[in-house]
DNA sequence: GGTGCCGGTTACTTCAACGGTACCGGCGCC
DNA sequence: GGCGCCGGTACCGTTGAAGTAACCGGCACC
């Protein structure tokens, strides 16, 4: 035997809080990444957002960005003009998300590729 | 002005195909990330891995690995025995992807703290 | 012949996110 | 007075992942 039997794995590998389910980005919110990086270059408007993010419907919008909100990556900032104006921005711990998410954006340019050939791969042979 | 405008935001930011959307783990799929780590040791037979999935369901199970086989990340062998015996196993392709997931877990070890103290602070607040 | 293990499948229900359409108040402008 | 801009809200329908519960075939063991 070269091969060292494997170790179970115990019931409790994982945390019943397990931190990584609450990472604002991976949340099961569709446009929070594309929210990020609309961001990353500066305050934004309401409606600047909605021209990158198209098709978006404003609901939608508005409750990503106040999911965001509450997750402290992004501040609303209402300002006391006519016609009233609101900005939204990252806040710096939004900003230290982007780094990880470069992670994600740079392992998906060097692999996509490899991902949809598997896919065609698998209807081919199923 | 010290301060240069902002460039606005062009409509076509993001490229319909845009790749993070395809990210394996970032799918929406709920357990896709935690099936990663308890393969991360080695290859696993499916009842192995419902120990540490604490309250998974054989079908969403089923599910989510032929879904992280399709993508190519897992690869799925049977064994002619008795019992039937089937391993799940990380691709080399899925193996690359655990860097990435490494910095967001290192992120969110990090920041997971100021992000609850967030979601509290909205709650006192609104 | 009954029981258990293994690796699932099937049918049904639930639920949250998303999408579609319409509409709002307050102000300025013509 | 009518229209448009801004930053949304209200109501409703759709969708897809997830959960619930029951069951399956094949073989070994008793």
């Amino acid at each position: 035997m070269t091969q060292t039997a494997l170790e179970p794995l115990p019931p409790d590998l994982f945390p019943a809080d397990c931190p990584v389910e609450s990472v604002p980005v991976l949340g099961g919110r569709k446009w929070a990444w594309k929210i990020m990086r609309c961001l990353e270059s500066g305050p934004r408007r309401f409606s600047e957002l909605r021209v990158p993010l198209v098709g978006i419907t404003p609901k939608v919008l508005a409750e990503s960005l106040r999911a965001m909100e509450q997750d402290g990556a992004v501040v609303r900032t209402e300002f006391d003009e006519n016609p009233p104006r609101v900005e939204y921005a990252l806040t710096p711990l939004g900003r230290t998300l982007l780094g990880p998410m470069d992670a994600m954006c740079a392992w998906s340019r060097e692999h996509l590729g490899s991902l949809l050939a598997a896919r065609e791969e698998y209807e081919r042979a199923h």
